[in-house]
DNA sequence: CTCTGGAGATTT
DNA sequence: AATCTCCAGAGA
C-alpha cells in the first residue's frame, strides 16, 4: 500500500494534485515539499494525506520536503480554504498567496538575522583615507551610538552595506552578537472621555473567545483611542493583534500613534515592504512573537498562531475588497478568522457599510455607537448650495468663495473637495462639439495642464493635448469642467497669499509625499487644501473649520444600487475633517438638486437613520443584505463573443432560486481594446448560490471557448458596473 | 523543405 | 501558468 499526499500548487488551475509520499517521509498539511510537475520542479503545499489514489493514474513521488514542520499553521489553512470555496478561486493560488514571495519560491524559511556592528576601542577615523568621507561619517556616527547596532539601522541612519564591509575589511568595526531590542519606555494611555468608557465597556472582553463588535463612532469621537485601550487592556503579553486598515490610512502617523503606547510591539505589513522585510516580518508572526501588526487587506492571511483581537479600522472602506483576481473582501475574511482563532473582532466606522449594519440590527453583530466628539469639539454645520443657473468661478459659487475668504481671513484651514483629478474631465470643442475620447476605451480623456497631456484614467493611453480641434480645426478647443488642478488654480489666483496645497493620486506619487502634506497642514498655518477621495479617509485636521464640496451630484443618479451609500459615506467622511479642534466646522456641499431627500437628510449628520432609509429600500427591492449577488464578468476581442459566453452560462443555471439580470455589456463597455459583459445572479441565500456557483465554474472551466475570451466571478461584488 | 506562430492539450 | 505538440501558412 503506497502512502500518497494531495498538494496545492501555485497555478491557476481549480483542482490538487495527488502524489506519492516516499517510503520515510512524514508529511502534515501545511508543509511546504517540491514536487515534479510535467517537466518542471515546483513548491508545493500539503492540503490531505492518505488520500484514496485516484484509479488510472501513475502517480509520481514527492522530490523533496522543504520542512519538517508546517508553514501554514491551521488557522491561515482553513480560512485560504474557506476563502477559495467561498470566492470561487483555485485553492492553490489562494494558499500560496498567503506564503510571502520568498517562501513562494522554495527560499529557505529563515530569516537572514540581522549583523550587528561595533567600533573597535582603537579605531579613529583618522585612520581612514582623506577621500573616505562616508567611511569616516560611519566609524564616527558608530563610535556614538550607545550600543552596537543592526545592518538595518545602520543603512536607515544613510550608509551603504559597501561601507559597511569596507571599514570591516580595514579592521576598524566588527560583528557581535546579535542585541536584544531595547526595551521601549511605552507611554501611558490617555484616559478614555465618559461617553468612550461607556461605549468601552459596551465592547465584549477576549476572554469570552469570538465576538463581532459593530462600533459606530461618528468622525472626531475617538475611535483609535478605543482600540489603543482595548489592546492595552485585554491583550495578554504573549498574544498577537491585528489592525487592519486602508492601505492610504497606513501612515507613518497612526503607526507613530501605535508604536508610543506599544513600542516595538508594532509592526507593519504593506505592499511597500521587499521580498526579505517581508519574509522577517511573516516569520516574526509564524513563530508566535507577540507583535501587533498593523496591516492593509493582505495582512488578514498572515499565521497568527495566538491572536488576542481583530480590529478593522474604517470597516465600510471599499479598498478592504480586492478588485481584480481573487477577489475577496479582508473585513469579511477577519471576521471569519476571529471565528477561527476564537478572538473577539471589532469593526469601527463613522459611516458603517449597509451590510455591516444589518449584521448589527439582526443581532449576528453587536452594535455599540459613540456619538460625541471628544473633548469640545462638536459636530459639523452641513449646509446644501444650489448652483444652478448661479455664475460659478472655475466651479466655485460666489457664496463658497465668500466662506473660504472669512475662514482665510481668521488664519483657519479650508478644504475642498473635488472627486476628479487632472485639471478637466473632458476637452471640448465649442465649434463642432467634438469631444476627447479614449481610443481604446468607451470613456473621454482628461486634461492633465502640468504636461499638457490628454489621459485615459481607465487605461494607460495619453497623448498631447492638441492646441485646436482635431475634427474641425477650430481654436475653440477647451478644457471642460472641474478637476484638482484647475481648483488649485482658480483658489491661487483668487488666494495669492494663501498656500494651496494639491491632494490626489498625481501629487501624492512619490512615496512619502503624502506624510510631508500632512505635517504641513497639521503645522497649523492657514491654507487651502484641494483634493479628490483622498483627503475624505481618516485624517485628522484640527485647524480646517471649512470643507467646500464642489459638486456632489456625481452619485445621485448611477445605476450602480450601491452609489447613494457610498455617496452619503464619502460625504460624510470629508464632512468629518472639519471642526475638530475647537473651531466649530461648517460644510458646504455645492448641487444641482438641492431638494433631493438624500442630501436633505445627509444635512442631518444622522448616518444610522439614513442607513436605516437604505436598508429598507434594499429590503423592498431585494438587494443584499437581503439577498446573496454574484457577478459572471467576461471579456473578450468582440462584444457578441462576450456576450455569446454570457448566454451560454445563463442557459446551464438552473433552480428556482436564482435570479439572473443580464448579459448586459458593462457600463464602461469597451476597456483597453476589450469588450466587457456581465451576468448577474441573485439568490435568497448565500449558501445555495455558493453551490450552484462551484458547479459553474466547472462547466465553464470545461467549455471550450474564444481565445480571447476570460472570464471571472466576482462574489459580493462592491461595482455592478 | 524548413521555419514560425497560434491553438489546444496536459500537467498527479 | 508553463510547456509541449500539432499543423497551417510563409518563404526559399
Amino acid at each position: 500500500m503506497i502512502q500518497t499526499a494531495r498538494i496545492a500548487l501555485s497555478r491557476p488551475l481549480r483542482r490538487l494534485f495527488d502524489y506519492q509520499v516516499p517510503v520515510g517521509m512524514r508529511l502534515t498539511p501545511g508543509q511546504r515539499v517540491r514536487v515534479p510537475f510535467g517537466r518542471q520542479s515546483l513548491v508545493g503545499l500539503v492540503v490531505e494525506t492518505g488520500v484514496e489514489p485516484p484509479a488510472g493514474i501513475k502517480l509520481r513521488p514527492i522530490s523533496q520536503v522543504l520542512e519538517d514542520w508546517p508553514v501554514l499553521p491551521p488557522e491561515t489553512r482553513q480560512l485560504m480554504q474557506w476563502a477559495a470555496a467561498y470566492y470561487q478561486h483555485p485553492l492553490g493560488e489562494c494558499l500560496f498567496m498567503s506564503l510571502p514571495p520568498a517562501l513562494r519560491r522554495g527560499r529557505p524559511a529563515t530569516a537572514n538575522n540581522d549583523l550587528f556592528w561595533h567600533a573597535l576601542e582603537e579605531a579613529t577615523p583618522e585612520a581612514l583615507p582623506a577621500q573616505a568621507h562616508r567611511q569616516k561619517a560611519l566609524l564616527t556616527w558608530l563610535r556614538s551610538q550607545p550600543t552596537p547596532c543592526s545592518q538595518s539601522t545602520i543603512q536607515a541612519a544613510g550608509f551603504t552595506p559597501d561601507q559597511i564591509r569596507n571599514l570591516k575589511k580595514r579592521n576598524l568595526i566588527e560583528e557581535t552578537e546579535p542585541q536584544p531590542p531595547l526595551a521601549q519606555a511605552c507611554e501611558k494611555l490617555p484616559s478614555l472621555t465618559h461617553a468612550q468608557e461607556r461605549a468601552f465597556g459596551e465592547i465584549p472582553r477576549p476572554e469570552l473567545g469570538f465576538s463581532a463588535t459593530l462600533l459606530y463612532g461618528i468622525t472626531g469621537s475617538g475611535k483609535t483611542e478605543i482600540y489603543l485601550h482595548y489592546l492595552q487592556r485585554y491583550l495578554k503579553q504573549e498574544q498577537q493583534a491585528l489592525v487592519l486598515v486602508p492601505e492610504i490610512n497606513l501612515t507613518p502617523q497612526t503607526v507613530r500613534r501605535f508604536n508610543r503606547y506599544f513600542g516595538d510591539r508594532i509592526c507593519m505589513w504593506h505592499s511597500a515592504l521587499n521580498d526579505g522585510e517581508r519574509l522577517k516580518t511573516w516569520l516574526r508572526i509564524r513563530n508566535g512573537e507577540p507583535v501587533i501588526v498593523i496591516g492593509t487587506r493582505s495582512s488578514v492571511t498572515l499565521p497568527f498562531l495566538s491572536l488576542g483581537a481583530i480590529i478593522v479600522d474604517e470597516e465600510h472602506d471599499t479598498s478592504f475588497k480586492q478588485g481584480e483576481g481573487f477577489r475577496y473582501s479582508a473585513r469579511d475574511l477577519a471576521v471569519y478568522r476571529g471565528h477561527l482563532n476564537r478572538c473577539p473582532v471589532l469593526l469601527g466606522s463613522a459611516t458603517p457599510s449597509i451590510e455591516s449594519y444589518q449584521n448589527a440590527t439582526t443581532g449576528k453583530y453587536r452594535l455599540v455607537k459613540l456619538e460625541e466628539r471628544v473633548g469640545e469639539a462638536r459636530p459639523p454645520t452641513l449646509r446644501l448650495l444650489d448652483i444652478r443657473s448661479r455664475p460659478l468661478e472655475g466651479g466655485l459659487s460666489p457664496k463658497a468663495i465668500q466662506a473660504i475668504r472669512e475662514r482665510i481671513e481668521r488664519k483657519e484651514q479650508v478644504l475642498v473637495f473635488v472627486n476628479r483629478r487632472g485639471f478637466a474631465p473632458v476637452m471640448m470643442c465649442f465649434d463642432c462639439g467634438h469631444i476627447s475620447e479614449c481610443p481604446r476605451c468607451d470613456s473621454r480623456l482628461t486634461y492633465h495642464r502640468k504636461d499638457r497631456a490628454l489621459r485615459c484614467h481607465h487605461c494607460d493611453y495619453q497623448t498631447a493635448a492638441p492646441e485646436t480641434c482635431p475634427a474641425c480645426a477650430s481654436d475653440a478647443y477647451s478644457p471642460v469642467g472641474q478637476g484638482t488642478e484647475r481648483t488649485e488654480d482658480i483658489l491661487q489666483a483668487s488666494f495669492p497669499e494663501t498656500p494651496i496645497i494639491r491632494v490626489d493620486r498625481d501629487s501624492t506619487r512619490n512615496r512619502g509625499s503624502i506624510d510631508r502634506i500632512l505635517q504641513q497642514v497639521n503645522s497649523g498655518e492657514s491654507c487651502i487644501l484641494v483634493g479628490t477621495q483622498m483627503l475624505a479617509k481618516g485624517h485628522d485636521f484640527p485647524n480646517v473649520s471649512l470643507v467646500v464640496v464642489v459638486n456632489a451630484d456625481g452619485g445621485l443618479f448611477s445605476v450602480d444600487f450601491r452609489a447613494p451609500e457610498q455617496l452619503i459615506q464619502t460625504l460624510l467622511q470629508v464632512s468629518g475633517r472639519a471642526g475638530r479642534g475647537r473651531i466649530p466646522g461648517t460644510v458646504l456641499i455645492q448641487t444641482c438638486h438641492s431638494e433631493h431627500s438624500l442630501l436633505n437628510q445627509l444635512c442631518t449628520g444622522n448616518y444610522l437613520a439614513m442607513a436605516e432609509h437604505i436598508l429598507a429600500e434594499r429590503a423592498a427591492l431585494q438587494l443584499p443584505p437581503y439577498r446573496a449577488m454574484a457577478l459572471l464578468r467576461a471579456e473578450a476581442t468582440t462584444m457578441e463573443e462576450s456576450l455569446a459566453f454570457l448566454d451560454g452560462a445563463k442557459g446551464q443555471l438552473t433552480g428556482s432560486d436564482l435570479e439572473i439580470w443580464g448579459p448586459l455589456p458593462a457600463v464602461i463597455a469597451r476597456r483597453a481594446e476589450r469588450h466587457r459583459a456581465q451576468l448577474v445572479l441573485i439568490s435568497n441565500q448565500k449558501g445555495p448560490l455558493q453551490r450552484q456557483l462551484q458547479t459553474l465554474c466547472h462547466h465553464l472551466e470545461e467549455q471550450k471557448k474564444p481565445s480571447s475570451l476570460k472570464w471571472q466571478i466576482d462574489v459580493d461584488p462592491l461595482e455592478t458596473g
